[in-house]
Formats: C-alpha cells, structure tokens, sequence
DNA sequence: ATAGATGCAAAGAGTTTGCATAGGT
DNA sequence: ACCTATGCAAACTCTTTGCATCTAT
C-alpha cells in the first residue's frame, strides 16, 4: 500500500505552490525549506511516481534541463527566459501544424517553445 | 594556425554526406568507417570548433540527446521520429507565433519540433 | 622543429539504482 | 511488526578536460 511521506507532500506542495514549470534544483531547494533532509534521489524517485499517476508533468526545453509541474488537462506550450532560465506556460497552440510536414509523414503531436525576456526580465 | 586533420575531415564529409541532422554517436559509426581511431572527444571537440565557425549547427530536439547538421543559412523546425528516433529539417515555418505571448514578454525566438513517425516508419 | 590536434583516461553534470534503515500503516 | 520510502553512496550516461603523444605544417 502507498504511504503518506513529509517528502511527497513537500515536493506536492512546492509544485502547486509555485505557478510555473520547476526545475529539480528548485524543487530542491524548495522542499527542503519543509523537510530538509530531503535528497535528489527522493526527488527523482517522487517526480517519477507522481508523473505515472498524472500528477505531474515533465516539461522539457530544447537544450535545457527538464522542469516538472502540475498536471493540468489540455495542450500547452512553454516560453523560456533566456536572462533567468525560468520557463512559464502559455495558454494557446497555434493549431496542428501539419502543413509543415513533409508527405509520407505521420504527425503524432508537436511541441512550441518560444525564447526571449519574461516580464521580470524585460523592465 | 589551424591544421587540416583526417578526423576533421571524417566529421564534415559524414554531415555533409547525410541529408539530416545526426547524433553524436551517428557520427562517431560514420566517421570510424574513415578514420578508424577516431575517438568520441575528437568529435564533441571538433563539433565546438564547427559551430564556432559556423560550419555547423546543434539542433535541440526536446527530451532527446542532441543532433548536428551542417550549418544552413535561415531558420528551419525539425521532425522527431518517435519509432526510429532519426531527426528530419523541415522547410516552413508558421510566423512569429506573438499570439502565444504573453503581455509584457519579449519575443526572441522560437522552436517547434514535430513528432512522430517518418516516411520510412510510417508504411 | 614547432605547436595544434588526437587518443586516452579521468573528471563533471545530471540522473538512476542498490542497500541498509527510518518511519508510515 | 511489517514493508514502503528515504538517504547515502555508487553507478550510469553524456560531455568536457588534462596530458602525453602524434602529426600537419
């Protein structure tokens, strides 16, 4: 049977809390301010489970590492600021964009992300 | 001054050889069939100097290790193969895609991969 | 002959895993 | 009391780096 542990209720509770994709260091460091001998392994092996469970969604950036959040229905795309690296959900898709496909070719899904400066980092 | 290496050689004619961007161990089986000594460092080593001079690009796919393909000019999207994991260029692109930005958010750039299954796959 | 490039091995960064033990139930 | 989840250390993958040697000039 699956128990109830300070550290997935810390991990949990980091997600939600925060309104954006996290990277595992933040959640880390996040969680640790509530249970602070909580280790990376904890945090892998929870962001696993919780992923399996649909809890939580690993968001991955070209060429970054990956950021994890709550999961929320529907489809979304990602924006990240390249000045503090935090990467944020945006609401709209373009559509299915299969006129970029070339023929013969099956398109299962597509994944946008837009880079620039975030409101924080523009001013 | 900078000299002119079989391995280089092995490197750039194994990407220019190959239609689509290739990972790193691709082009380490390719180029081992011309200089049979070549080592991995060699590569990631001659890559960095290839994307310095622009000869070369690194193509970031999400989630996946990266590609390298010779460096052409404009701006160009790729397609994932989730059954043979091989990376294609396509031609178009769909706009600016501001729509999806967020207010107060700078746009610098944006990066869409397609996934799933290639000509090759598909049948 | 000189010095830049290579090959090897070791070190880093990020992630996963084995194992003893702490701690939910 | 049981047995899952944790913490730690070690392993693993991908990439980078130090250093002796090779080799293009």
């Amino acid at each position: 049977m699956k128990r109830f542990t300070r550290q997935q209720e810390a991990i949990l509770s980091t997600l939600k809390k925060e309104e954006r994709p996290l990277s595992v260091e933040e959640i880390l460091s996040h969680a640790s301010e509530v249970v602070d001998s909580i280790n990376l392994s904890t945090i892998y092996r929870n962001l696993k489970v919780l992923i399996f469970e649909n809890k939580v969604q690993k968001i991955d950036i070209p060429g970054e590492n990956p950021c994890y959040e709550i999961q929320s229905s529907g489809h979304y795309h990602y924006f990240h600021c390249d000045d503090c690296s935090r990467v944020y959900r945006l609401d709209s898709c373009p559509g299915r964009l299969e006129n970029l496909l070339p023929s013969g070719f099956f398109l299962r899904t597509h994944s946008i992300t837009l880079h620039g400066s975030c409101a924080d980092c523009v001013q």
